[in-house]
DNA sequence: TTATCATATCAGCACTTGATGATATAATGA
DNA sequence: TCATTATATCATCAAGTGCTGATATGATAA
């Protein structure tokens, strides 16, 4: 049927979205673009705690954002496609016209005084 | 202070990709990319409700994603940027070589049966 | 001026999401 | 073989999110 290929497209595209659309996760991911990481060091590189980042890799990793191989007692994590990392570049650049635009959107709360590892 | 800098540019980022993450969201930014269309055009092209898009496209207009025009008794929206149809045109070549992990992410319930205007 | 149409807003509800801390599992080192 | 380290998984909780249907508001048409 058409019409479910385009819904599932939709959907698709909704899921790779929603893998963006948490801080938590985008701080993992501009992690790795700078290179390829193992849980320890993202916690370093991040401050968040060692099984909220492996809650996270694993939902990067199932939604093919991330690749990860076993080296001795660590995994190491990368980006799966470099195109991720054009995508994270292209919504920067948006975002440097448009920023003053989703600043102002209170329809999701950006806490004013947000800070990390609390 | 430089990190909160890092993390204000995070939460800009995470909202704008918040504003893809939802189906409903995307059906609306879809039927945009080929015209400019008012909210009774949207209901017709997604089947979504009128109070439904009315509340997503104030989402997308505050987040900047979208920009409106009153004509008469009309409001017509459209693309606020080029750019963001370079973003959806992306992601879609990214889930051409992914589709396959994302859809078999488990994380978020990609319904089976899924369909639209129910 | 009133009626009609287009759109925005609201309250309430159900579902989804993200974090934590404890603990299980697996790989090395002693 | 046991201890240590690295990472994954789990249950629970709190907060966030998206939809509905009713209704309010504003612009035109009669």
């Amino acid at each position: 049927m058409l019409m479910s290929s385009e819904k599932l497209e939709l959907e698709l595209k909704a899921k790779l979205f929603r893998g963006f659309s948490d801080t938590s996760r985008l701080s993992i991911l501009e992690a790795l673009r700078v290179q390829p990481l193992n849980v320890g060091e993202i916690v370093q590189a991040t401050g968040l705690s060692q099984s909220n980042i492996s809650n996270h890799l694993g939902c990067l990793r199932d939604c093919g954002l991330v690749m990860s191989e076993q080296q001795g007692r660590y995994t190491y994590y990368r980006l799966a496609d470099d195109r991720i990392d054009s995508l994270l570049r292209l919504v920067e650049e948006v975002l440097s016209d448009v920023a003053k635009g989703v600043y102002q959107c209170t329809r999701y709360e950006v806490p004013e005084g947000a800070n990390n590892d609390e």
